[in-house]
DNA sequence: AACTCGGGGCA
DNA sequence: TGCCCAGAGTT
């Protein structure tokens, strides 16, 4: 895929999603960071669901703490892993509060030491919150940039780079949501439904499958 | 590289 | 009913 391809392929992308908001209803740094520690491996409807009451409740890491694990875990408890987010969410709201004065840093190094903070998530709030040229690759992003051609790399890291490198800056913040969606949704990795797809003739998947 | 966490969505 | 998922941490 050209450049210019990449482009008009992300353009396109964008024009199928004009909805797409994600991570961007999380107003603050902090429950961005939070929302997306809770995401892991769960789907984006029930997080959704289940942020919306807890920060109803804690919206900051001092309410967080205060709030507790087995507090926490009341509002989390019908996504997945919740034990392990529940005390992954007030340790790291602790570790913000002893260690950055109860603000999330704008720094790699010190989200990805934040304990439940891994290399995707530090993107997310990087790219979102700090508005820095970082790509959060997923399962979805990875298998529809080798897929496609969009960006090709054997590991998430790889494909990442390629991200960052090849999308045009104006458009780098916001084709996370776009990426995602087309991958979740047509760009599947079972039964891809390519016929819905805006960008055939851009993309380099060989087994396309162009009726359905 | 393989394993674990885990309730819910979906075929 | 079984398989898989908007990852991260441990072994």
């Amino acid at each position: 895929m050209s450049l210019a391809e990449v482009r008009e392929f992300i353009e396109l992308l964008a024009k199928e999603n004009p909805n797409a908001q994600s991570e961007l209803i999380y107003t603050t740094p902090y429950t961005l960071l939070v929302a997306v520690v809770l995401s892991a491996q769960a789907t984006d409807a029930s997080v959704n669901k289940a942020t919306e009451k807890l920060f109803e409740i804690a919206s900051t890491p001092q309410a967080m703490v205060a709030l507790g694990e087995d507090g926490v875990a009341q509002y989390i408890n019908s996504i997945g892993l919740w034990r392990a987010k529940s005390r992954n969410v007030v340790a790291l709201s602790a570790q913000l509060i002893e260690l950055y004065k109860g603000e999330v840093p704008g720094k790699r190094e010190a989200l990805e030491a934040l304990p439940g903070v891994g290399r995707k998530t530090a993107n997310v709030v990087l790219n979102i919150a700090f508005n820095q040229s970082t790509m959060a690759v997923d399962t979805h992003i990875f298998r529809l940039g080798n897929r496609t051609g969009l960006a090709i790399g054997k590991d998430v890291l790889a494909v990442e780079k390629a991200l960052v490198r090849r999308i045009p800056k104006d458009l780098l913040r916001d084709s996370h949501h776009w990426l995602i969606l087309h991958g979740r949704y047509i760009c599947k990795a079972r039964k891809p439904e390519c016929w819905r797809c805006p960008a055939p003739k851009i993309c380099h998947y060989p087994d396309k499958i162009l009726t359905p």
